[in-house]
RNA sequence: GCCUCUU
């Protein structure tokens, strides 16, 4: 067992685990090893790496039968390396145990907990997890943007206006990403106006266009039929050298 | 160490 520890570690370190899957496949052939919590954290994030969520979620539903206790290490493995790849309220679970128990989640655990979240629609729970850890300092700009781009697709304009002051307030710069949220959000929903301010926005406090703000223009300037904006972008990028997609 | 957000 710790021959296998050792192996999967200097594979995950040397950036090949596909090479550590292969190992764990022989050693779930040999069926008497039981993996330390070491082990189940190299698993865990050869599966996340290799995009194996059904794998990651065996591991995680092996894990809880066991019924070991986990520590703060465990819980923050868990959440991102399969926080995805388990139902929403499972992973809930995992989340609200990790609090009771007295465990501080890291900066990556908050952010996946804002984005799963958010992405379910259960925008309450997302704020609540972006206060706590605003609370104890482990926010940063990818908060941010996630609670954003989480707001702009359930289409709550004004909290989502609010978190882009948010983020001024707490001396963050605007990054590319807050805007270019915003920028699909009002784009989806038709809101042009509003799309504009943003646009103007980001002119004026100097955040530069990336190819994403521009496949997001060509995207919603395309559906409403602007051809002179369209052929304008497409020259642009042209000049830059990019391609859209 | 975990490596998370936008078409």
């Amino acid at each position: 067992m710790i021959t296998y520890s050792v192996v999967v570690k200097m594979y995950l370190n040397a950036g090949i685990p596909e090479s550590a899957v292969q190992v764990l496949e022989m050693m779930e052939n040999q069926n008497d090893i039981e993996p330390d919590s070491c082990l189940i954290h190299y698993m865990f994030r050869v599966y996340h790496k290799c995009n194996m969520p059904v794998k990651a979620a065996e591991l995680y539903y092996r894990i809880v039968r066991a019924g070991l206790k986990w520590d703060g290490a465990m819980y923050n493995c868990i959440i991102n390396c399969c926080g995805r790849a388990l139902p929403i309220d499972e992973v809930s679970k995992v989340y609200d145990d990790m609090i009771k128990s007295g465990f501080l989640p890291n900066t990556i655990t908050i952010n996946v907990m804002i984005d799963i979240y958010g992405k379910a629609g259960l925008l309450a729970k997302a704020y609540n997890v972006l206060r706590l850890a605003r609370k104890h300092t482990l926010s940063d700009i990818i908060s941010y943007n996630t609670l954003i781009s989480a707001y702009g697709k359930w289409k709550d304009y004004a909290r989502m206006e609010e978190t882009l002051h948010e983020i001024h307030r707490g001396g963050f710069p605007v990054s590319i990403e807050a805007c270019n949220s915003m920028l699909d959000a009002y784009g989806k929903a038709g809101q042009l106006k509003e799309f504009q301010d943003v646009l103007e926005q980001m002119r004026t406090t100097g955040c530069n266009f990336d190819l994403m703000t521009y496949n997001i223009m060509l995207n919603v300037y395309g559906k409403h039929g602007l051809v002179e904006e369209i052929t304008d972008i497409l020259s642009k990028l042209k000049e830059g050298g990019l391609q859209p997609d």
